[in-house]
DNA sequence: AGCGGAACCTGTCGGC
DNA sequence: TGCCGACAGGTTCCGC
């Protein structure tokens, strides 16, 4: 489900609605694949823990807790987090409850269980955040970044946006996006580029993530929320999800291919 | 190094 | 109505 922008939109309101807030109680519903290792240790990490923050890194949610540790979550495709008055019984995909001292309720749903939820006493016990790479809305996201990173890359630069250890946060359907706005086909060795092809992959890349997330994310299915409301972005997508449909800029219709085993929608026209 | 393919799960949609 | 395959915002692992 969710890419950065969605993250960043459930980081924001969390914080807003958690911090102060302290966990009195952990319920599991559904333990594999969800909560990594052994659930006692989980449970009794966290109970009696203040939230102190909820920042991103990625497309993981770090909540920092007091004293310090740390509950690192990634939604993969349908993973929510919801905030709630308590329930009579947990609903639908409920994973796991955590109860705060607020009366309340932090729900983690996650219809396909990809989702993870692992805790730390230090930040750089996680292996998972050890090897991404650069932030694309940070200062190092420039083009010497990528022509250094990517020299000779028969890489398919596609491919090349989604790695995670090059550079963070994009997800399919923003790559389609962001190529497009840049003109540039998806199949494009990313040896081959050009230092102006980087600096509108990156130009574009960081207009639009900002976009979404003013936004507050691209809702196609099912990304909700914290207060349960859908993103807006999805109606100024422009290529993702329109197989067939009339270019925006040239009227040809919008091609469907599969990178790396994923839909890629781009213009043949447009893009080169 | 980097491909393709499978796997992790559940749900929806379209075709026959 | 039912069954079947394709597909879904992500990531990892395995073999070649």
């Amino acid at each position: 489900m969710p890419e950065l922008p969605e993250v960043e939109t459930v980081v924001r309101e969390l914080r807003e609605e958690i911090c102060g807030d302290a966990i009195s109680s952990v319920e599991i519903f559904r333990k594999n694949p969800i909560v990594q290792g052994d659930l006692d240790a989980f449970q009794e990490k966290l109970c009696g823990m203040t939230f102190l923050d909820v920042t991103r890194r990625a497309k993981f949610l770090i909540f920092h807790l007091q004293p310090e540790r740390y509950l690192i979550a990634h939604l993969r495709m349908t993973g929510k987090f919801i905030i709630s008055d308590p329930l009579p019984e947990p609903i639908k995909h409920n994973r796991v409850w955590f109860h705060l001292k607020s009366g309340r309720v932090m729900i983690f749903d996650d219809i396909r269980c990809f989702g993870t939820l692992e805790v730390y006493d230090k930040l750089a016990d996680s292996k998972s955040l050890i090897k991404l790479g650069i932030e694309p809305l940070s200062a190092e996201m420039n083009s010497n970044y990528f022509l250094k990173k990517m020299l000779s890359s028969k890489r398919e630069i596609k491919t090349v946006l989604l790695d995670q250890k090059i550079v963070v946060g994009l997800g399919n359907i923003y790559v389609s996006e962001i190529l497009f706005r840049s003109r540039i086909h998806p199949q494009r060795a990313a040896g081959k580029l050009l230092k102006r092809d980087w600096t509108k992959i990156i130009k574009h890349t960081q207009d639009i993530l900002e976009e979404a997330i003013k936004n507050n994310g691209t809702t196609i299915s099912d990304f909700r929320r914290v207060d349960d409301k859908t993103g807006t972005f999805q109606q100024f997508l422009q290529v993702y999800g329109k197989n067939e449909q009339a270019c925006p800029e040239c009227d040809v219709p919008i091609q469907r291919i599969v990178q790396q085993q994923r839909s890629t929608f781009f213009c043949a026209e447009c893009q080169k």
